[in-house]
DNA sequence: TACTTCTGACGACATCTGTCGTCAAATACT
DNA sequence: AGTATTTGACGACAGATGTCGTCAGAAGTA
């Protein structure tokens, strides 16, 4: 006699049924969330080339099965990581101009985001993953990667506008700037990194205050000509 | 009988008869630029993960055992192709400066100085090899690679000193300034890279010269207060 | 011409990795 | 209690790759 076919073949948001007292849904997602803190960690110290989905399914102490069901493949354990990783930064950053619009001088408003910026390097794993392991993976991760970039290149030039709204800049060239300006922070930060995190959070925190207002500085000087 | 041993057993500085008219050195030489030309082509192109040594050896049109031969493996390859890019670049900037040094300002200086690294990264090969493919290889390409950041660092931090020889800054700050700076002319060229080479030359110079007078400016501005 | 060295093509081997299937035990449902 | 589902351990398989050895033929040498 033929078994009738399982009622649950794929596992996307479909019923399951309870198991050790969770639902699917909730085992799903804890699952997920230990591959996430195993991808952080294996990636963070090996560096994703140096990582496997064996080794990542060690760390997360799941099994295959389930990495494929969730992420697919390595590629994409790595988009996540970095991912939550990135939205992390930024939550953290919004929350510290958040903090200090009313009345504040772009100053210290600067001064508090390269702040809360360098506090989140100082995790070494999150710097690994943030700064160095997703470019040059693929040309998907290569357009992720760029679009996060991108991101934080418009916030610094959005808050590099607040100190004078009309900067004689066209759009192009504001992007390139911005992106200049995060390519000096990713930069620093690996140094910083490959250093063994000799200097201080305070230099590195001065470094970017340098090139932030020398920036200002600069396009200060042009609007006067 | 026991043949005798060969006399030429590594293939270092030994002897070597001539073959094809050409002597031992001569072939060796010449294997050694083909494989560099080869790897620049398949690393600029697909990049060094993408790569192996079979597609090397078949874009040069040589057997593998002159590779393992000459460079002992694809890692080797990789170094020895950047540090020939970087080499060059170094040269070019150094000829940029070199026509400009007699009494000519800081901000000529400059200008060449870009147009000179910004006409060397429209090959995208070289700009691709150099901005991106060494980082995260393993720790002795980072420490290679950081190797030459640290010297286009310096040589940037030596031009702006230019401008006022006592800048009130310590060698920790200023070396780290100095990374920044060429995190930002990496940056702005990956990403100039990434999208396909749109902006035009002039751009790209501009960019880096509103970084770089925006730091002097800021650092002028130090010593004043 | 006979012998040695150099060259290029080719295959062999071990290893690593992604990926999937199987199976028995744990857990839930009826 | 008996059946169905979920889980985790384990092995299998194919493909890619680094690496090395062999072998026949080309090129030089005595």
């Amino acid at each position: 006699m033929i078994k009738r076919l399982t009622t649950c073949c794929n596992s996307d948001t479909e019923h399951g049924r309870n198991y050790a007292g969770q639902s699917q849904q909730a085992r799903d997602e804890q699952r997920r969330q230990q591959f996430l803190q195993a991808g952080l960690e294996c990636f963070g110290r090996d560096g994703f080339r140096n990582s496997t989905v064996r080794s990542v399914c060690r760390e997360a102490q799941l099994t295959d099965r389930y990495f494929y069901r969730a992420f697919g493949n390595l590629e994409g354990l790595l988009k996540a990581v970095y991912g939550q990783c990135m939205d992390d930064i930024k939550r953290q950053l919004g929350l510290a101009f958040q903090q200090a619009i009313p009345g504040g001088d772009i100053d210290t408003l600067a001064r508090q985001g390269f702040t809360a910026f360098f506090n989140a390097m100082q995790d070494t794993r999150v710097a690994r993953v943030c700064m160095l392991e997703l470019e040059g993976v693929s040309p998907e991760c290569d357009v992720y990667y760029h679009g996060y970039m991108r991101d934080f290149a418009d916030m610094v030039m959005q808050l590099a506008r607040t100190v004078h709204p009309h900067w004689p800049i066209s759009n192009e060239e504001s992007a390139l700037l911005g992106m200049g300006f995060i390519g000096a922070m990713r930069q620093v930060t690996t140094y910083w990194l490959q250093q063994g995190g000799r200097a201080s959070l305070d230099t590195l925190v001065n470094t970017g205050m340098r090139m932030m207002m020398g920036v200002i500085r600069q396009l200060e000087a042009e609007v006067k000509n």
